[in-house]
DNA sequence: GATGAATGAGCGTTCATTCAT
DNA sequence: AATGAATGAACGCTCATTCAT
């Protein structure tokens, strides 16, 4: 049970990166995140932005030149920096264990992650909803998360087959049952807020199952 | 974008006038949802769908009064005709089985469902994404798909608990399960084509395993 | 003298080249012009344009896709159409001449031309103004009408000299001192209107007495 | 772009505020000056005269309350100050003259005012183009100058003309072929960089031979 | 005095929608 | 029914100008 998560380290250590970003800027940041989860990114006006942050249409333009950079800007730290951090910490508190059961996986993938969707329902909306329609995003998210997948999830997958805890099924397969899993709980936050205490276990348990050995 | 006709009131309308659509109405429809699904509703303007119809802009607008109608229109007869046929004829065929195992149902459901994925793939993926991003698509969707559900598809969930086939969890995070399994399927196919043959088998063991009792 | 003079029919040629522009798009070609020429292209706005051609702003767009197009079909008929065929038409006629006179090079280049400056001083001042401020324009209009001047003025001048009926200065020079005195006219035109018929013999003696031989 | 304050306004404020200019703002006159040749004074930003000259763009408005008061600025020294001073030596220098050549005359204005030229090509250029474009710099810049030539060449004109020096045409026409022909060397100037001592002779003969008596 | 973040009017441009043909 | 030119509201974006620091 990873219970050293940095969801939130990983989120300051993401913000310190962004420099000092000034508050006014920092607010059409936070607007524009919330329009984006909203409405989607086509049917936000950068004017909506502005009022929602409180400044001046010019000053959505002030840091981020056009209204697809600040797509950018709100996708980037979670995609290049939450992400990552999080994966590979997971990864080393995971992969270093000599007796790793398929619960301990699962348990620890699911928990920490479910925390994460709760707490960034927003930005994983716009993620998705953008990912299904940009090829750009696709083509910005796609080689950010395989290769952290190949390297830090597969390996510790790789390792439960091998010692019969896992059923021996495709990694890529595997990831997807548990990614899908995950994500139709992002879905159903979308019709109602719901707190995550309580889905965690069921989900453990049905994931864990659904990937036992026959 | 949405103005004053909502959705649902498009939706009415385009129920009410369908049976003879002329074959170019049929190539406007057509080229909406694939465009739709390629680039998402926002981002297709109506020139792209008359180029890609072969008929001029102005006959786009024949028969659908706004852009938002032709959505509706789009998404009408999948959402009010073959959804509930579908799951009308499933209810038909399982629930009235006097021994229904757990695998006969997950497979009777994801089988059908993972072909009807794979050829519908436009629509789902449209339904999807504009599920995520408009208020006025959810409020269409729901309220069909909901009773499908409740009165389908949860007598029979129940009478499997009952029977000790299937866990005793509520209702709507098994059917969360089951379609957020299916619909990872529906993102993956975003990624890359697959046919879904493959596919079946796996997701079959995966949900009828995670849905087993303890 | 060359009186078969041709700037009406090369205009007509010009504006067939053009195919048949509807009488909208022809109303905001004019419209624009007028204003270039009145007020410069970058201190007139596409509203102005649009207003003064009695048409909606959109229908500005419907043809020339950005306003730099707009310029550039403002000028490219001149530069491309009616410069060429002007020039090409002079030097039939005065290049086969057997035994040409200063005079009556010099009378049927001013002649000509200031009636064309009269009739075009829009698009002259216009070009004249973006040639001093815009790169692209001189980049349009430089390989256009040099080799123009090379292949039909400067073998005129040449043969002109080696009869002894032309002082030996540089071609280019002494095409920048017609051009340069023809052009004062045109500044003159900003300042009041002035019929041309008085100035032209003036200048016809001013240059032919200034280029005549020592 | 021109408001209420006409530049004939800035001039005025411009004109009597001059004698202690700051380095700084020396520095954004200069790069103003610089800018607006190269692109004209429209396409040209305060922000890159603000990078340009070094300074934060809120030092361009310290002593320039406008963009018009800084074309006014730029403009002023030279139109009020060069200019005439250069006209009033000429005309000390040549007018006191019991007798006075066609060719003194000629070469004394050629040959000063070509170095002029040279070394103001900017100032010109921003002249000459402004001029073609706004009715204000017009308006300013006429009644500044037609005095200057009337009461300082045209007389001198006149005693030449009485000699038998100069062709008997109206002044006005005298002057404009005289500056019309170094205004070629300006445009000329846009096209590529030229040393001005090679064309003072030949321009002095052109102009001389031209407004030769018959 | 100097700075540069902030402003907002107004620009060029797009596009859903209309309508004369 | 079908067309596509025309419309104009509204978009993303620019930039002259202001002002708190």
């Amino acid at each position: 049970m990873v219970k050293e998560m940095t969801i939130q380290d990983a989120f300051q250590s993401v913000m310190a990166t962004r420099g000092d970003v000034p508050p006014k800027q920092q607010r059409v940041l936070a607007a524009s995140l919330v329009l984006f989860a909203e409405q989607g990114f086509s049917n936000t006006t950068t004017k909506q932005i502005a009022a929602r942050a409180g400044v001046a249409e010019g000053t959505v333009y002030r840091r981020y030149k056009t209204k697809d950079e600040l797509l950018a800007a709100v996708l980037a730290p979670f995609v290049s920096g939450v992400l990552p951090s999080l994966i590979g910490d997971f990864a080393n508190n995971i992969v270093k264990r000599d007796y790793l059961t398929r619960h301990d996986l699962i348990a620890a993938v699911i928990q920490d992650r479910l925390h994460f969707i709760q707490e960034n329902r927003d930005v994983l909306q716009v993620l998705l909803t953008e990912f299904l329609v940009r090829s750009d995003v696709r083509e910005q998210l796609i080689p950010q998360v395989m290769p952290l997948l190949q390297h830090n999830l597969y390996p510790v997958l790789d390792r439960l087959k091998t010692n019969g805890e896992l059923i021996d099924w495709p990694d890529d397969r595997i990831a997807q049952f548990m990614i899908g899993t995950m994500m139709s709980q992002l879905v159903r936050g979308v019709l109602a807020d719901e707190e995550v205490e309580s889905v965690g276990p069921i989900m453990i348990a049905f994931i864990e199952k659904g990937l036992a050995p026959e």
